[in-house]
RNA sequence: GAUUCCGUAGCUCAGCUGGUAGAGCAAUACACUUUUAAUGUAUGGGCCCUGGGUUCGAGUCCCAGCGGGAUCACCA
């Protein structure tokens, strides 16, 4: 079996800068110090932890033996001193090594060979005591001195001085591909990241609080389902049999259900075989829960409830700022009946009109519309067209018509609609939820529906999963179940333009 | 996939109507034992994204390709 390996492996020629560094590695080697050192290394306090409980004369004698290990982010040399800047996980704090500290007796080669040839970038250990400068600055008067790992690449040199940031990295390019230095480099870049855990953190504590349980689900899978989506396709050598990356994990939460869960959610991991922008990553993750005995109504204030909590626990605030836009995610939410938005935002009441009145409905608007597509879509089509965007504050859209949400129970007392919400933040679709379909009949025959549209030759129509209609006839109970853009929630927590600056490693082009 | 902008030193960027490739930071060497965009002096560093073309001569003009951004289409 041969696999294709796009990733050339690396003998550009050296630039200077390589190269010494390299001869500065093989010097250590011949002073007989390791570059590369085992030995763990004790550190026992961390930059942050000094800058925020340091008070000077009044605790000094609580930090006369700090152990910090970090990189070397600049250096100011004075002959036998300097002033050095360290960077931990935490952030970067100030360090003073003098030659007659660090080389107490006649022997002064590690400071001479080690520090003065010290780069940036350069990990290393130090043992020493805090103190403050006389211009005021907390910094650790470095009295021990260990080189954890040489740096052989040299790293963009950003600095910062009251607030106002100089030779920042740019190139969007080297922000991705090389996100190792971008977190090294950009301390917001690495907050960003930092934040997303938080959100996803607050959200699993949310749930678990309230007695879900969360699953795992195949990835791999013989029928994409649960979504309308083009997948990407593999194949199983030992079964012989194509597999497909999910879509969604929507089905198998259901069978959950089924099987007797209450309450079950998955971070789940999609693939979607399309587009790629600034809003769209192959792969991607949306939150899914399912929760038995409820309703969209329900979900709605849980959803509501959720949103709020996650802002604080990211922010410690509900009121965000999106761009230029001011959003406040404090619950309630507005609610807007889908029909209702499109008659809002065009005066045109679509309620009951059929196919041919709809399609004329798109050409007065304006809108381009593909012939193969049904109602349904026709519907979502003007909804984007003409409403999407207006709702810049948290706005649940409701009462979808049956066509377009195969997935979707009829509503309790509104003819051709089904119980369906989403919500949309900033002009932008976040969640999809609804009061699941749980008729096994029904649901046979809005998958048939949708094998029809497949007919008609609509490649994004659900496929026949004839093992979840078999589920479904042992009997699901009424559920509620909802589908979060995690990456997208993200991007608005953390006001980020782009997916790419919320993903730690997104989509690229191999490097030729 | 379409349109458009961009690609010059490790990083940020100049480079005019085509005429020997530039600066700041970073690097190297020396000086300097409380500096903070440290300072001073000196030095080195370039397949100007790749390949064609026009021209006596191309970083610059033209064509094609590669990579990235933005907008649009598809979608979440």
């Amino acid at each position: 079996m041969k696999y294709f390996c796009p990733l050339k492996i690396a003998s550009m020629a050296l630039s200077e800068q390589e190269i010494i560094r390299r001869e500065k590695l093989q010097h250590l080697q011949e002073l007989g110090i390791d570059p590369y050192p085992a030995p763990l290394f004790p550190v026992n306090s961390t930059t942050a932890a000094i800058k925020a409980n340091y008070k000077g004369e009044e605790n000094k004698d609580a930090f006369t033996d700090v152990v910090l290990a970090g990189r070397i982010m600049s250096n100011r040399p004075m002959g036998k001193a300097s002033f050095a800047e360290l960077q931990d996980s935490t952030g970067r704090i100030q360090i003073y090594v003098r030659r007659d500290d660090i080389c107490p007796g006649d022997d002064k080669t590690l400071y001479d060979e080690v520090w003065k040839k010290i780069d940036l970038g350069d990990i290393v250990g130090i043992k020493g005591f805090v103190f403050t400068t006389k211009v005021g600055e907390t910094s650790v008067h470095v009295q021990e001195l260990t080189l954890l790992t040489k740096s052989l690449k040299p790293l963009p040199v950003v600095k910062e001085v009251e607030g106002q940031t100089f030779d920042a990295v740019s190139d969007p390019e080297f922000k991705y591909r090389q996100r190792y230095a971008d977190l090294i480099i950009n301390p917001q870049v690495r907050e960003t990241f930092v934040k997303r855990t938080k959100l996803v953190n607050a959200m699993r504590q949310f749930l678990n609080e309230r007695g879900a349980l969360e699953v795992d689900t195949p990835v791999l899978q013989a029928i994409p389902g649960g979504a309308a989506a083009r997948p990407f396709i593999t194949h199983h050598n030992a079964l012989d049999v194509p597999f497909y990356l999910r879509i969604a994990n929507e089905l198998y939460l259901k069978r959950c259900i089924v099987g007797g869960f209450d309450w079950v959610y998955e971070f789940s991991r999609n693939f979607r075989n399309e587009g790629m922008d600034r809003t769209h990553n192959p792969e991607f993750t949306i939150l899914e829960w399912y929760t038995a005995y409820k309703d969209y109504l329900w979900m709605m204030e849980t959803t509501e409830q959720m949103l709020e909590t996650v802002a604080m626990a990211v922010n410690g605030t509900t009121e965000i700022t999106i761009g230029d836009q001011a959003v406040s995610i404090k619950a309630p939410f507005k609610r807007i009946g889908i029909l209702d938005a499109i008659k809002e935002n065009t005066g045109i009441d679509i309620n009951g009109m059929d196919e041919a009145a709809l399609r004329a409905v798109c050409k007065q608007l304006n809108i381009a519309v593909d012939p193969k597509i049904g109602k349904g879509k026709l519907i979502d089509e003007i909804f984007s067209a003409t409403s999407e965007s207006k709702f810049i504050q948290p706005t649940f859209v409701i009462d979808y018509p049956v066509e377009m949400s195969p997935l979707t129970k009829k509503h309790r007392s509104k003819a051709g609609l089904v119980e369906r919400f989403e919500l949309y933040i900033n002009g932008k679709e976040i969640a999809n939820a609804y009061s699941e379909l749980n008729d096994p009949i029904d649901q046979r025959e809005r998958f048939e529906e949708q094998a029809a549209l497949m007919e008609r030759g609509d490649d994004e129509a659900m496929f026949i999963d004839q093992d979840f209609l078999r589920a479904l006839e042992y009997g699901m109970p009424p559920t509620a179940g909802i589908g979060i853009g995690i990456d997208r929630l993200c991007m608005m927590m953390t006001n980020q333009p782009s997916i790419q600056d919320v993903l730690l490693f997104p989509q690229m082009r191999p490097e030729a």
